[in-house]
Order: C-alpha cells, then sequence, then structure tokens
DNA sequence: ATAATTGCAAATAGTTTGCACCTAC
DNA sequence: GTAGGTGCAAACTATTTGCAATTAT
C-alpha cells in the first residue's frame, strides 16, 4: 500500500473514530476500550472481516479479549451506524428453483424476499476485464425497504 | 394466487422435471424420488425458501425423509443448474465500516469480498411506492466474478 | 456509586460428515 | 448386482444468552 493510500486509511480512520465519539455521547454509550479497538481495527481494513478475522487480530495485543465481545460490539457499532453488515439476509441458506437473472428485495422489517424482475434493471452493463485483473461475470441487486405487511 | 398464475407456476414446474431429467440423465445420477420431490417442492413457490421451509413441507407426506437429504439435494440442484443458491456468501456475517453506498465484487474462486465504487452504479433508480404496497428504500449491487488471484 | 459492559461457559441454530442400510439403474 | 443415495447420530461452526465480575462515567 503507496503513502497516498496509507493517509487516506488513517483520516478515515480519524473520522470514524470521531463518529464514534459523538455516537456514543449522544447515546449514552461508554467507549470502552474494547469499543474502540475493534471499531479501528475494522476501519483499518477494507476485506469486510468476518468476526473471526476481526478477534484473530485483536485479541493478540488486546490479551483477554473475548469473541462474545466482538460479536456485542460489532452489533452495537452497525446499531450507532457507525458499521455496515454487509450479509443482508440472516445466516441462512436460500434457494431459488428459478435460475434466470433476477433481483431481490429483502424487507427490513420481516427479512422476507421477494423477486425483482422489471427487466430495466438487467440492462446494468458489466465493467469489462479490468486492468488489475479482475474479471467482471455477473451481478445481481438487492433492493431494501418495507413490505406492504411490515408498512401498516 | 388466480387462475393464470397457477398455470404459470405448474408450467414453470414441468418445465423444471424435464430441465432435471435431462440433467440426471447426462451426468448419470439416480433420479430418486426425493430429488425429484425436492425440485418439484422448490419449483413450487417463490419465497425462496430454506433448507427448513422445505423440511417442513415434505417430511409430512414425506414420512422418514431427513433433513440431511435436503441439504444434500440442494447443493446437488445447484451443481447441475436447476437450482440457485440465493445467499451469495457463506454463512458468515461481514461487516464493514464503510456505510457509504457502494457495491461488492465477490470472487467464484475464493469468495473473497472487494469493493466497487465506481459512482455510476450509483444510479440507479430506485422504483417509487409500489401499488402493492413495496417501498423501496435502498439497493446494493452484488457483482460475481473472478479476481486476479483465481485467474491464473 | 451505579449502571453499563465484558468474559466465561453453556446453550442454540445451521450445516456437515461417517457409516450402515437401501434403491435406482 | 452394484454404485450411488439416503437416514441417523454425532461432530462442527457460527452465534446467542445468563450471569457474575469488571469498568466507565
Amino acid at each position: 500500500m503507496n503513502r497516498a493510500t496509507d493517509n487516506h486509511r488513517s483520516e478515515f480512520i480519524l473520522r470514524k473514530e470521531q463518529q464514534f465519539d459523538a455516537a456514543c455521547r449522544k447515546r449514552g454509550l461508554s467507549q470502552t476500550t474494547q469499543r474502540r479497538a475493534i471499531l479501528v481495527a475494522l476501519a483499518g481494513r477494507t476485506d469486510h472481516p468476518t468476526v473471526d478475522l476481526l478477534y484473530e487480530e485483536l485479541h493478540q495485543q488486546f490479551k483477554g479479549l473475548s469473541r462474545t465481545t466482538v460479536y456485542r460490539v460489532l452489533e452495537t457499532l452497525v446499531e450507532i451506524g457507525v458499521a455496515r453488515r454487509i450479509t443482508s439476509m440472516e445466516a441462512k441458506a436460500r434457494f431459488d428453483a428459478d435460475t434466470s437473472r433476477h433481483h431481490h428485495f429483502i424487507c427490513q422489517g420481516c427479512g422476507n424476499v421477494s423477486d425483482v424482475r422489471d427487466p430495466a434493471f438487467n440492462r446494468i452493463e458489466l465493467p469489462a476485464d479490468q486492468a488489475d485483473g479482475f474479471r467482471f461475470l455477473d451481478y445481481s441487486i438487492t433492493f431494501t425497504g418495507v413490505c406492504p405487511h411490515c408498512r401498516s
């Protein structure tokens, strides 16, 4: 990672910490060592780590940190809006017999998944092969929102 | 569900069974009662069921069906291309400190997730509130493909 | 001081595996 | 008849919960 990227990253972490401070004060949450350490570790990586990846990274410097705390703190960070969970659905496998390209709508209220098959959304142009070696082959859009049942 | 929809559905199921027959013959897979029943049950619903939902539906009529078989058969159906797993990542929570809208690329080879922040993909117009009551609030695109590491 | 937070251990949920029995071909 | 498929029980992995000990304010 080069100098400029490093700088961006540390600025990003700094901003995150400020956001975290503000959110904690606003809601009367304690700014514990664990919370800050986990936030900084998360903000310092771009690989969307799992609980375990963060735990492995942290419990070395941070003797006595528990996996449970990593779970709970990440939950809290998401609640106060400084982090995001990027697996949209609960951690259960779901299957679909329709193998054609279509998109999904997930209700924020109940978690139910519906199909979105408006062909308008099949017109996204896939990026060509990237200079850095990434080859894009397909895509799928996940919409989030509120279903009729959860609006009432 | 009205008559026309019912018809569509049964035609869909029929086509799926044919696809299944062909795929089994082609690969020398047995067409067991369980496989067919699970395929038909999956093709008969549009709610992207979990293993448990299918199991609950099936093991009533189908005394003695095991949950393990549902897992294994769904796996097989995905392999032979007649079904699709719609949870893209493995069943682990992943987190991101970047809460701004951006998209993800998942490598089919190694499962690693990278960010895609080309602003071109932030221009999708969200559908307005639907007559049927769905309210679309946000979206995120998941690209699939092959990463530099897995191309070599 | 005291209310919130953490760590541990045990519980739970989803999924996978080993192996003996069964069934489609 | 035999290879492949299924069912059961046990193992495993990810996650959650109850509770006593600890820490931030």
